[in-house]
Order: structure tokens, then C-alpha cells, then sequence
DNA sequence: CTGAAAGCGCTTACAG
DNA sequence: CTGAAAGCGCTTACAG
């Protein structure tokens, strides 16, 4: 048990070449039904497990696909990788996580570890390596990106659209009779954000509202900045009814401040997220939010990078927001 | 840029030998300032990268650490992850995570695959991998476990008491007056359930408050099960007025429930966690529960392999569960 | 200080 | 169908 079987002991045990051994292992070639068995026999007799490293230095395949993530504790990302683990399973290959933090330089690094470990492919999620270094990455291997879109790469990209998903949240409060109604932004530098506010100022521009700089407040998007943000919303001289944050885990921190100010959800005010998270169905009230089927996303993905894999052309199939209803939103009341 | 630059490659072009180069990359001996000075040249001219699997099959270490998680999306083992990543950074050593589902059959297939991959040292979060198996694993690569205690494996494994933090708990609600206190546990057969129910009887018992089994219900730690648990609970003919979940997922499906059957927390029901996920802050009201240092225990467990690895004995600092008190629980209301 | 050589454990043409 | 041999890209005694 100690120390691990090598394929040449199997070889000699067994009374074969090495070589016949290892076709056996792959389904490389056919083989005689007696070598075959007598090989078969003390693999299982000698528990032999093959050595990942000196089968990827001399195959040049190692059958892994860098997965480069940016939070691993993220539930948005998490969602995901599950979903790639999914799209992966009973494929051969497996997946190999890296954590990037939106952190340019530690993408890098992860990129780069990911690729001296040589793996066949590579999954990017979201993250903020400019699109050139994604482009020379994509030269070497084959490369899916989700959350991103990279020009000339197109068809390697599942993106979905937020600017329409925005618009959907939005228009959603406008058709309950709200007028005025406050956005809590992301990352003013991420595309994601500047994608949601393009949708949400379109819906107000569509119904004819007046866009209000004061109702619009930038998060980071973790709770505690929608928390912040609530707070000097409702102790600020704008008036609102109704709140639509960038993300579901700004809406949590949103929620708690208008708890603690003493605003009913949704009787006092509206509100709605963005993504879905698992944990949106059980805040109370449940969350309304636009749906980011992000664990489809990372199949789909995954899916994609197995058909290049394949020699095949990539291919993702169109996957769509959603605006979920639930209980956090209500109709304006009247005064 | 397209394929990448040997070991080989760089010692001719610097003039020197291989060897020499991967002395100079490794600082494994003393070389002449000159030749150091080529090598460092062309290593950035050419932009080297060392091939991982070359490095790992030749020198017998990988600089990987195999890390066994159960559910690479749950919020709660997601940040144990991150402490991984935080404990072992700057170290050299990279985690490779891969889950179990708390499935015997996957567990052991990722393990296999792990050491198949030759990871220096092992990591193991949970799982239902029988002690023997772990104890195994454990004689072949340095391991730490956290959430297990396995015999004659003491010091490497991490857990904190469970059943005190549910004694601490109960005790809690003991002390603000309630009596009927319902226990929503989880899985029958972890070990965790066991040992939180435990702690949940032992507070009871310690004041003289009678065990009512049908105030136990059985989830299976997802926030469904707490919801269905909680629904039944206020259906049912056993009167109560407060609720101890044996985790916060529960315990946020719990809280939908009460919602739905217009009780109110804490007012009308107290509720208190186990765990402390990042999300248990913003609860409406936020949760008060029992803090596991998940994020240390992670990191903790990072620096004993570390210490492993470089052939110290293995050393886990004490980590203790916590009460926080939050806004879920309130003094019992007379009548 | 520094090379040449062997070896890590596999796969894959190359011959039969 | 099946071996012997070369090679994947490194590291590390072994000699100088």
C-alpha cells in the first residue's frame, strides 16, 4: 500500500511489455484476449494506479481543464463551478480551480500556473485580464470564457444580456406604479455594472421618468455597500419607492437597512436583485431578481470546451435572464 | 508565444548547461555571477515557464496539495476554502480542490485521483470516507482533516465541539425563559447532527427541562428541509416558542416558514443557527447562531501541512465555537 | 562552480 | 498482435 506500482512492474508481474500494458490501459490497440485478461487480473491484484504526471509529460495530454474563478467562497461563482463540474463529469477530464480575485496580476499568475501544469483547455470566468492576454491564452488552448465577451472570440463567450436584464427589473417597478426609484450600482469600472445601470436608466427613459443622479448609488457588489447605500438613501433628501440593486447580495444588505430604518419590504418599498442566488428563494420576503441561469452557464461552458476539445467547432447554446417573481416587490400605494 | 520554450532551449542560448539552468531556477547551488546573470537574460527574453508535470515527475514533489471538499458551491465549506488559499499562499505549494458529495464512491475516485496526480499532502473537509480509508491516505502523503477526528490521528485533525456549541445555544434560549424549544437536526447518520443534538439534550436536561421527541425533527442541513421542518412544527399539536437549528441554511428556511404562517422572529418564535455563514448578518432579523471559525479553520489547517511538509510534527491551534448573539432571539413573552 | 548522464513513469512511432 | 527504443522536460547524484 505504501509506496504507489509503476506500469513496468505490472508489466513484468503480468509477463507482458510495457508497451501492451499501457495499450490495454487506453484502448489504444487490440490486444490478445489472454495477455489481456493475465493484465487485467494484476492491475487489480496490484491496485495499480497510473502516474497523472508522467502520463501528461508523455502523451502531452493531461486531460485538465484550468478553471479560473475569482472568489472560490462566491455563491454567484460557486453556482457555477458546480456547474462546470457537471458539464465535465464522466468526460475523462477534470477540472482545475484557480482563483484570480479580480486582481489582474494574480490572474496572471493563475493563468500562467494553470498552463505550466499544462492543461488542455481553459475555462475563464468573468475576472479583469485585459482581452489581449485572453486572446494569446485562447491561441494556445482552447478557451471559453463566461461573463466576458471577447471580440473575434465570440462564439467561445456566454454572456448574458444585463443590460436587458436591468431593463426587465426596472420596468417590472415602473408597471407597479413606481416613479421614483433608486438604483445601487457595482463596480463602476466592471462591464456587468455599467451594463445593469444602461438598462435601468433605458426602462425609466422608455416610461418617460426623469433619471435622478441622487437615486443612483455605486456598491461593490457585497452586501455590507448595499447596506451602506440603503442607509444614506433613506436619511438622504431623495425620495424613492423602490430599489433596484446590481446584485442579489446588495439587495440582502438593502434589506437589512431598510429593516433597521423601520420600511416594510415590499409595503414600504420595492425592491429586486440580480442573479438568482440559491439563497434569494429564503430571505424574507423571497427576493423577486433576474435570473442569471449561471449553473447552466458553467456546464454549457463546459460542454463547449469538451466539443473543441474534440476537434469540434465551439458552440453555446443562447441562454437568457429571467425576472423571477417573488414577494419583494408590491403595486405603489397610493399617496 | 505559440508553444513554450524549454529548459533545454534557454541553456543554449545562454551558453550553458541545462543543469546549470535548473540549479539557477531552483537555487539549488552556488553559480557564478556571470552565467547567473545570461541565464536570468534569456529566461526573460524567452520567457520560460517550467513545465509543471517535467518538474514534479523528476524531482518527486509537485508543490500540490490535494484538497477533498464536499460541495464546491456550499457557502460553508467555500470558506474554509479560502482560508486553504490564504494558508498556503506565499508557501509555493498550490491547492487542487476536488468534491465528494458526501458520496463514498466519489470521495474515494477523487482521492485516487489526487494521489494519482501525486499531490505532496492532503487536505480533507468532511466526507464519509470510513477512517480506515483516511488513515490510509494518511501513511502515504502528510493529511490533516478537518470536521473528522480520526484515532491515533489526533493532532491532525481539526474540529471544533459540537455539542457544546449546541449546548451553548440551547442554553441561551434556556436562559431567556423559553421552555418548548424545538431542534431541527441534521443528517441522522453525520456525526455533527449527532453531536449537535447531544449538546441540544444535554442543555435540557442540565435544567431539568423534559426531552420532548416530538419537538425534533430530522432536515438534512439545507435550507428546503428547514423550511419543511419548521412547517410541520407549526402544524403539528407540540407547542413551542423557539427553534435551534443545527445549521444556518436550516435556519434560514426555518425563518421563511415562520413568515409564511405570519409568526414573527423574535417576537412570536426566537431562532438560533449553527455555523455562522457570511449571509447570517443580513438576515432579516440577522441570525444569531454558533460561530464556527470556518475561515481559521481552513487557514489552520493549510499551516500544519505546511509544517508537514517541511518535517515538523503536526501542530492545530485550539479553535472554539462562539456564541453570537444577534436579533433572532428575544426574552419568552409572559403568557 | 559546472557538465554529462541517468532516471522519473509513462506513450507512441517503429519494426517485426 | 507485441517489443524495444526513443522521447516527453525536468532534477539530481556523479564526476571533475
Amino acid at each position: 500500500m505504501e509506496s504507489s506500482v509503476t506500469l513496468a512492474q505490472v508489466a513484468r508481474a503480468a509477463g507482458v511489455s510495457a508497451s501492451t500494458v499501457s495499450r490495454i490501459l487506453n484502448g489504444t490497440a487490440n490486444v490478445s484476449v489472454e495477455k489481456r485478461e493475465a493484465v487485467e487480473r494484476t492491475l487489480a491484484q496490484l491496485n495499480y494506479q497510473p502516474n497523472v504526471l508522467a502520463r501528461g509529460l508523455a502523451g502531452g495530454r493531461t486531460m485538465n481543464v484550468g478553471v479560473l474563478t475569482q472568489d472560490i467562497s462566491s455563491p454567484f461563482y460557486g453556482e457555477a463551478l458546480r456547474g462546470v463540474e457537471q458539464g465535465l463529469a464522466g468526460s475523462g477530464y477534470v477540472p482545475v480551480f484557480m482563483s484570480g480575485h479580480w486582481h489582474e496580476k494574480e490572474e496572471t499568475e493563475a493563468i500562467d500556473l494553470l498552463l505550466a501544469r499544462r492543461v488542455d483547455a481553459m475555462l475563464i470566468l468573468g475576472g479583469v485580464t485585459p482581452d489581449a492576454g485572453l486572446r494569446e491564452v485562447a491561441g494556445r488552448v482552447p478557451l471559453v470564457a463566461i461573463g466576458r465577451s471577447l471580440p473575434d472570440l465570440g462564439r467561445q463567450c456566454l454572456r448574458v444580456d444585463n443590460r436587458h436584464g436591468a431593463f426587465l427589473a426596472t420596468r417590472h417597478l415602473i408597471e407597479l406604479g413606481h416613479r421614483s426609484i433608486a438604483h445601487i450600482a457595482g463596480i463602476p469600472s466592471h462591464r456587468d455594472a455599467q451594463d445593469r445601470l444602461e438598462g435601468y436608466r433605458e426602462a425609466l427613459a422608455d416610461a418617460g421618468i426623469g433619471f435622478d443622479p441622487d437615486l443612483v448609488l455605486a456598491g461593490d457588489f457585497l452586501e455590507h455597500s448595499g447596506f451602506l447605500a440603503t442607509t444614506r438613501l433613506v436619511e438622504g433628501r431623495g425620495f424613492f419607492t423602490a430599489i433596484f440593486a446590481a446584485n442579489d447580495q446588495m439587495a440582502y444588505g438593502a434589506r437589512l437597512a431598510l429593516h433597521r430604518k423601520g420600511l416594510r419590504v415590499p409595503e414600504d418599498i420595492s425592491l429586486v436583485g440580480f442573479d438568482d442566488l440559491a439563497g434569494s428563494a429564503y430571505t424574507c420576503p423571497p427576493l423577486t431578481t433576474v435570473r442569471q441561469p449561471v449553473h447552466e452557464m458553467g456546464r454549457a461552458a463546459a460542454r463547449c470546451v469538451l466539443r473543441m476539445l474534440a476537434g469540434q467547432p465551439p458552440a453555446l447554446p443562447p441562454l437568457q435572464v429571467q425576472l423571477v417573481l417573488r414577494e419583494s416587490t408590491a403595486r405603489r400605494r397610493a399617496g
